[in-house]
DNA sequence: GGAGCGCTGTATCGTATGTTACGTATTTTG
DNA sequence: CAAAATACGTAACATACGATACAGCGCTCC
């Protein structure tokens, strides 16, 4: 079975003219990045003329040197998607057979994490905690929990926060309270919800800023979105994995919180008293 | 130091439009990939015209695309010399509010599994699984919305799933429906509630099977509970972390589904075809 | 040693791609 | 509310890129 391109050469190699030869050994010795430039570039890089990197690709199977460069990516892009990571986390010692999915899980998050910076999470937290406006929670069949989850944190730091339950029109009876200082957070990962989508863009439409959490894919919200997180789904599950996303609630729920303790929020203090 | 493309839109996303800010989100979201390709898959990718992708990597200081195109090139090119992943969060700038949080619920994750074996987590599984009762599920102040996740996933895969929300007097009122055959799932993590402690012991009195989520110092319920999962919920954070907790929760609704899937649970192909 | 075959490079062509100019829509500001 | 500024998309444009035709060269085999 040949699955990599890399195979595909090392198979074929021996069959090949001298000049092919050397556009292959040229592109196995940087594999993959050269075949990712132009013809120009690789013909140069291998010492030979283009047509001759042409015949070479062809000779692979390959109709058309685009066609080749997209096989390419695709096959980098599915490498950079289960990072080689795994001497990151431990051998987990002590013997205990640790799950593939709980290995899927992390590397879900560490994946999460490297395309979201800092930056990103502390514009979130400050749109949420700089405002005189209020703040709604809303997600789908199955991220709902998470909405309810950060709200129910939210709640105990900020007032007029709330989570936006039930039915459908009931919350679109809640869009006449939303104006430009408010934010509407919102999870919706894959099979996206249409109703949630309506919902966003007649929020959007009255100016509301959105935040939204979804999953790499993008939820169609996305397009309405002051703020996009992308976290990543995929476990081997019959269910995708919102455990990344949780996590980032977790965060910005802190970031929010700490942000507040800062400003000396006298409700903190006032709370505190309370109990 | 900004070094990466990546830290480079993070960096600048505040400062963008509409439009560039979606071309931004939807290369974070599939870092790098989608750069590699043509502007025009690009711009449909994200939803914009070809005019708006230039524009965004002009603004990033890139003289046209092709530039852009190398430079990210380059990027992946220094990311596979060093498989060793270099730059999970540059050490962030400004007080490094978000690594030490990350690196906290990753660790916690890891004891938390490290104390948990397989075999624990099938017999819930099988529990939940193998019987002809019910399952409740509730949690407290903030961990109900985790209640509340693994209900909405388990109702799908089975009959009779019920989540107890409300005041405290509506779920005391269907303890009248709990007998030795069903199940009650608790989460219960500290503060912890007294209310949810009089609940379990009254289930527990009628024969209920329990099964406790609670953090490593164990809600005053374990002694009841017939299966306790100890998760750590410790982060440099004002709150604790439910994510190691969420995590297994997630675990065990993937294991119960694929036990009733091995089954052949004809309810599966049903609830396919309802669709 | 000569004829045939195959490989390779040069030069040209067509086209897909990136680029730019301009008009419209949208937002911001006074 | 009006006016200016900014942002966005449509459409025309230029170029750089991949593809192809053809000629030269070397190699092999008779």
């Amino acid at each position: 079975m040949i699955s990599s391109i890399a195979e595909l050469i090392a198979d074929r190699i021996g069959t090949m003219p001298a000049g092919e030869r050397r556009a292959a050994q040229t592109l196995i010795a940087s594999y993959p990045m050269i075949g990712l430039k132009t013809v120009a570039e690789f013909s140069a890089a291998a010492g030979v003329s283009s047509p001759t990197i042409l015949r070479f690709v062809a000779r692979l199977g390959f109709q058309n040197y685009p066609e080749f460069q997209s096989s390419l990516q695709d096959e980098l892009a599915a490498q950079l998607q289960s990072p080689a990571i795994r001497t990151l986390n431990p051998p987990s010692p002590g013997g205990g057979t640790v799950s593939p999915m709980l290995e899927a899980t992390l590397d879900n998050m560490r994946e999460t994490f490297r395309h979201l910076s800092d930056r990103q999470l502390a514009d979130i937290a400050a749109r949420l905690v700089d405002r005189r406006g209020k703040t709604f929670l809303i997600g789908g069949r199955f991220t709902d929990p998470l909405a309810r989850y950060m709200a129910a944190h939210l709640a105990v730091v900020q007032p007029d926060v709330f989570h936006l339950a039930g039915q459908e029109s009931t919350w679109r009876d809640r869009l006449i309270d939303m104006g430009k200082r408010d934010v509407l957070v919102i999870f919706d990962i894959r099979r996206y919800q249409d109703s949630l989508a309506r919902f966003a863009e007649k929020a959007h439409q009255r100016g509301v800023q959105i935040v939204l959490f979804t999953d790499q894919w993008l939820s169609p919200i996305a397009r309405f979105a002051r703020h996009v997180i992308a976290g990543r789904t995929a476990v081997p599950s019959a269910w995708d994995s919102s455990a990344a996303l949780f996590v980032v609630a977790e965060m910005l729920i802190g970031a929010v919180t700490r942000q507040l303790e800062a400003e000396g929020a006298k409700r903190i203090r006032e709370m505190e008293s309370l109990r």
